[in-house]
DNA sequence: TAAAAATACTCCATAGGTATTTTAT
DNA sequence: ATAAAATACCTATGGAGTATTTTTA
């Protein structure tokens, strides 16, 4: 699990549409549709509902967006912390 | 930044030999020694004291591993949210 | 029929391996 | 002298790209 595809997921929830989280993303359709169903896979459930032309999460996909955004978060966190530690 | 590292990171923080948590995470030595400084790259600060024989965590360690916890903790609630949700 | 997602490939970056060297008790 | 980390080099997996084919409003 990278915190690269935490971040094409977050995009793909906020969008509802593949390729202009894609865009927003500087990656390809193929590779952020790939990286989804990837994770998905990994995941063991889906995370959208594909039935409409937008994507939009499912209750899973609510359920994981939150915990992303803590990941995430967290991440941001940690980086911050390290390079402050030291300057002060 | 790949989950995978931050359990081989959180493995060397408690082994404080990378050859043991190299053993334990099923991996070799050079590929979990390579990683690790990777990861110390990526962060842009080293997280190990190498003076001794012993590697162990700097005080920059200490931190990043507080966060790397919450992560995998994180993670690890996910996943289990996840297969919960929909069986009750 | 048109806009979006999925599929089929190709390529390359990098995680991981084996062999070896360097470093500190 | 020895145990551990680092380095060099090779291989293979998978992330990303281009081209194309499904799908569904």
């Amino acid at each position: 699990m990278d915190t690269r595809v935490l971040r094409y997921f977050l995009k793909v929830a906020e969008t509802n549409n593949i390729t202009r989280a894609a865009e927003q993303l500087h990656v390809t359709q193929p590779t952020l549709s790939r990286q989804i169903m990837d994770l998905e896979e990994e995941l063991g459930v889906p995370l959208f509902d594909r039935q409409r032309r937008q994507m939009h999460l499912n209750q899973a996909g609510v359920l994981f967006r939150q915990r992303a955004s803590m990941m995430l978060a967290l991440l941001e966190q940690a980086g911050n912390e390290l390079h402050q530690q030291g300057t002060d």
